[in-house]
DNA sequence: ATGAAAGCGCTAACAA
DNA sequence: TTGTTAGCGCTTTCAT
């Protein structure tokens, strides 16, 4: 029951040393004997010794962990990076603790003062989508955390960042609208507080321009991330007295939505209208039709969010500020002309 | 820059009291007087004060966090079951350390090692298909750690479970696609480690006995959690002289593999096959036609892992092991008759 | 109601 | 090479 641990106390009394020495082999400090390292080491493993990480933590200030605070989990976007967040920082040795603010600045907040008080020694931050400024942010940065913003940033933040170039991407992805013959292109954006919809709305609109065709209000819809929001907007998009000739959704689950409404409604994709997303979740290979969209690598967003947050912390001298624009693909399938 | 962090030692330098009444003071004891405990708790806000959970962690020997460890972070099942967790786990005051171990036995062993050492008040574990014992397990729960296991569980071990019944739901389901008129069922299960798989195909055995059908060997292929491996599998069934009129796949990704597989080669669905999965992903609503699964509250099995494993923690006298079983239910789709 | 002091388990000067 | 000692920041007896 009671089983207390053992500790380097406990060996080094075992074996007639100091706890010095018994530390001093464990943590395989050069100044120490072959002889007496492998017998304590030896030792320790017969007694099942387990470092307490949390002692140890104390004293270096470092607990080897990195703290994530993402929208939600439970969103392939947002485990894709997780995952790749948990991968990188496993092979450097770190552990990653997660909080998800289910899109709350008041539980963005807290978790992120939860995750500072733990002693973690780098965060890895995406914003919700009700987040407008950025004070709990600034704090841990004033608390000398090493803060890494990413996909949902905040740009005014001195703090490395990583994220997709959603501008180039949504331009990129119109163009091929318009080269597929659309000329009504309709738009589905999302919260305006998000930076990132304003990036892509932003790409949407410029290329309208390059190409001559004039920026409609009427042809811009919100919706927030989910099919029934992208249906809704669907069907008042065709209900215009003009309906559009293509719908661009900011997200996947935005197009999907619009998808299915169109075929609920007998509507032929892309014959009379054609259909876009953005990120390239798994379904969008499945639907039918396949959408086009342009694909983000969330996996390796994860893994270079990782990466540079831990040269940070591992840096010798004060590092700047770096900023890493991941490119999106297009993916046409079957939803464009 | 080498801004040191405040300490309830520099409060009590300031106010001229002992490091003891500050930390009082701060913790809520009922022995200090409302005014001093009032001057204190001001303080340390102007002071901008943050307290240290290692080292209240380190006298506690309570870091206040719950290590999860799943096979993989970025699988629809998983990811909600890790946002369940964070949620139910947020509420109760927890943090969550997540690690993934990619299947792999090794990684799955190093994760709990560290999560133990780094002071977890408890273990979430779903272990990998290649995990074929449990000394690993059995070390942590000998160090006094307290240990649930969910879905992917290992019934020897003294630890209270969460998982699906799974038996059940592969035998309703194959109930189902009898009573539609299917009679050469065929079954693709996975790796024959997971007793995940095993509970299943156990259920599908029992239920065409029910129902006076031969199980036959040849209508069981094994197949890995991926579309093409679901592919390979549903060529060989169909390749066989007497081909199946419905494929049961272990996971909606196998169903969804055969889907893909028949479609290709021009088969109807369910007309000349029927298809069924398990899980309800979210494509299972979305994929043409929409697939006839048992639907596994992902979510729920991740809260309801974290509220029972909390409650071990914070219980006063030691639990006894308890055991939740999860029913999934039926959803009937187009892929069956 | 408050303070002094011991100590959680470990590391890191400084000595020897 | 090894031991001694002083903490890391906090909580918690035991006094007062």
């Amino acid at each position: 029951m009671g089983k207390r641990n053992i500790t380097i106390k406990d060996i080094a009394n075992e074996l007639n040393v100091s706890v010095a020495t018994v530390s001093r082999a464990l943590s395989g400090h050069p100044d120490i004997s072959e002889k007496t390292k492998l017998l304590i080491v030896e030792t320790a493993r017969r007694m099942d010794y387990h470092p307490n990480l949390m002692a140890s933590g104390l004293i270096k200030k470092k607990s080897k962990t990195i703290g994530v605070i993402v929208p939600t989990i439970n969103r392939q976007f947002w485990s894709n990076t997780i995952s790749g967040i948990e991968k990188t920082a496993h092979q450097a040795g770190y552990k990653v603790m997660i909080c998800q603010s289910d899109e709350q600045y008041s539980r963005e907040r807290e978790n992120i003062e939860l995750l500072a008080n733990s002693m973690v020694d780098g965060l890895l931050i995406a914003i919700s989508k009700q987040t407008e400024h950025s004070d709990h942010i600034q704090r841990v940065i004033t608390r000398n955390i090493p803060v890494l913003m990413f996909e949902r940033v905040i740009d005014e933040l001195p703090v490395s960042r990583v994220f997709t170039d959603d501008f180039n991407g949504a331009f990129q992805l119109v163009e091929h609208l318009i080269h597929g013959g659309c000329r009504r292109i309709a738009h589905i954006t999302g919260p305006d507080t998000l930076k990132v919809c304003c990036r892509r709305l932003e790409g949407y609109r410029k290329a309208l321009e390059k190409h001559g065709l004039p920026y409609r209000e009427e042809l811009i819809k919100i919706a927030d991330f989910n099919h029934d929001a992208a249906r809704r907007a669907t069907v008042e998009l065709l209900e215009l007295p003009e309906p559009p000739d293509a719908i661009f959704g900011f997200a996947d689950i935005i197009a999907i939505g619009a998808i299915l409404e169109l075929k609920e409604r007998g509507y032929s994709i892309p014959g009379q209208i054609s259909v876009a997303g953005f990120g390239n979740d798994e379904v969008s290979a499945l639907i039918e039709p396949s959408l086009t969209t342009m694909a983000q690598p969330s996996f390796v967003i994860g893994q270079k969010s990782a990466a540079m947050l831990i040269d940070e912390l591992t840096a010798e001298h004060p590092q700047t500020r770096k900023t890493e624009i991941i490119k999106p693909e297009l993916i046409a399938r079957a939803s464009t002309r």
